[in-house]
DNA sequence: GATGACTGTGGAACTGGTTCCAAACCTAAT
DNA sequence: ATTAGGTTTGGAACCAGTTCCACAGTCATC
């Protein structure tokens, strides 16, 4: 029972029990054709002798490392979205039996994808059996890990100037669905001035925006869109955008935000400009993340199911391991209107 | 150039480049014994053929698998505050040629440590090379971590139920001081009836208001503690926290939270009752949450480096693996106090 | 010219598992 | 009793690296 510090082997354990070291693998690998008794025999045996396998040596012949990469590119921080996206990865890896190993990396949009410096667990072989993208991600780094035929799986929301193109795995959520039927709710409700607030040039925003533009178009009414320049943050952007939208004639009753750090940003300049919230303005968000509930009145907001996302990355790239060949798919996954106390009935 | 796909070994390199195995070996591992022209015509015949060195037969000889785990404990998801600390961790490790694996458990703290059913990669042997510990940390998987003889760093400040213990490594930050620091600060600026909100069972909270108390004490004021029950998350106890608050005779000036979503929650229900923050009551967190920057006014607090903490887990836990009979250490990182909006002069 | 010190190199032996083949063993049918 | 079919089992060969020992070559010294 007492483990001894390591350095017992298979064959160590072979000899323990009386028997050969094939016999010791198969009872490892629970492969059938082994006795009632030797197998009793030989797993006394090792625990006695407190035998753990070593896992690098099974991985030589296996040729997998049972593990995959979550490589986080571009972020200066591990952003709560793709923590919890992460945080998928991982509940589904390790009902499989496998690992995941955090990486990060930052690089260029217009470095050619060969000088692009691999984190060092993937310039080696052997280590990963493939990789699952976050963070933000472009043409240029989807050629490098191609290049050293690595397996992936990328969070497609946040594939960068390769729309349209679908020649790898991706998982992600329906941007355009979401606004389109947020902003049909909004119109159903009695809102007819509706604006939408984000900066168009992050392709996630323009896709939000076509969704918000479709229901407006489709109700006669005029899609407006309002930016900043210059916004330090999305919050800062929500507060720059503030003024934009009060000074409006006539003044919008509803702003469809970019995402949650927007509508917050939004959300502190009308409180100081003392334009309550939803009383005179309704006001959603996109991701609901934790703080939109915390907010006062909490914010109604479009719910990304981010674990579900990273379970259905890791799924879809250990599919793709054991079916090397198979075509390229993309899984869309649903999103949710989170209904809570900063819309107004008109 | 063009990358053959996989199986190119040691030998076949051996062979196009005209020497014997041993040679590739020394020249991947710059153990400088190679002359220089033998050491190029390797380097090309590298390049050629497109060989990666498979990393998993490299670890079993040297018995180091260069990767470290990190152990999130008893968490429902990762929270902002150890995201940070990951991400430290991994700019360290990363450096260092070290890899980071990220893994969940979720234990009891009742359940005898030999019950503790370790995520998988800490059953096999050789995945890993030690273990940093975040999350809630019971001692019974301290136990469970030394059963398997597995290398170790804590975070000290989520410890519970080991006070005064010191037979692991840990890095952590002063809480005392902290709270002592700030305290000291609002008693600077004139403030005399102020009260510590939140739930000392937590040892932390506990050690922050013992630091809170004896700045009190030793400017001759009564320390005070308010607490609420029954609370569903830090923001809510805020909430709660509120009324009693406001209901003190005489009413407190200062309001020392014992983390920022205290703070959070505090600052929500005070605008609710119309009471302004700083003006009427001043208000200092714990923890520097992104948010807390956010809030109007924003909130002073004190920042924890979390990056740095991860820095110094990985580091120290790479020294301990490098001296494994080197006395057990802990290090003590300073905090500090980031003046924002929330702190009235008197 | 012999001796010694040093560098550079080849390759066998090794790490700790898995796999596969052949042999041993056990039934049951001919 | 012999043969055929199936199940167990031992152990050599293997995976893809590292390590170490022996040997070759070079140069300086005696």
């Amino acid at each position: 029972m007492e483990a001894v510090p390591q350095k017992t082997t298979i064959r160590d354990v072979a000899r323990a029990a009386g028997v050969g070291v094939g016999t010791i693998s198969r009872v490892l690998n629970s492969s059938s054709q082994v006795s009632r008794e030797t197998r009793a025999r030989v797993l006394k045996a090792i625990r006695r002798l407190g035998f753990r396998p070593n896992a690098q040596a099974r991985r030589i012949l296996r040729r997998r490392s049972e593990t995959v990469c979550f490589l986080l590119s571009n972020r200066d921080f591990l952003h709560p979205f793709h923590a919890r996206i992460l945080q998928g990865v991982e509940s589904y890896a390790s009902g499989m039996k496998q690992h995941v190993l955090f990486a990060a990396l930052h690089y260029s949009p217009r470095i050619p994808a060969e000088k692009i410096d691999l984190p060092h667990v993937l310039q080696e072989h052997g280590l990963i059996d493939g990789v699952i993208l976050a963070g933000t991600i472009y043409p240029n780094v989807l050629r490098r890990i191609e290049s050293i035929h690595m397996p992936y799986v990328a969070l497609s929301n946040n594939v960068v100037g390769m729309e349209g193109k679908n020649q790898f795995d991706q998982v992600g959520f329906d941007d355009f669905s979401a606004t389109f039927e947020v902003t049909r709710y909004l119109i159903g409700e009695g809102h007819k001035e509706i604006v939408f607030a984000a900066d168009i040039y992050f392709p996630w925003f323009q896709r939000r925006f076509d969704g918000y533009r479709q229901a407006m178009r489709e109700n006669k009414l005029k899609p407006v869109l309002v930016s900043a320049r210059k916004a330090q943050s999305f919050v800062d952007f929500g507060q720059k955008v503030a003024q934009r939208i009060l000074s409006r004639q006539p003044r919008p009753t509803a702003v469809v935000a970019g995402n949650d750090e927007i509508a917050y940003g939004l959300w502190l300049s009308l409180r100081r400009h003392a334009v309550k919230v939803p009383d005179e303005i309704s006001l959603v968000g996109f991701d609901d993340r934790e703080e939109a509930m915390l907010m006062d009145p909490p914010l109604s907001t479009i719910r990304v199911h981010k674990e579900e996302i990273g379970q259905t990355c890791m799924k879809m790239l250990l599919e793709r391991l054991h079916n090397p060949n198979m075509a390229f798919s993309q899984r869309i996954l649903p999103t949710e209107f989170v209904i809570r106390g900063t819309v107004r009935h008109l």
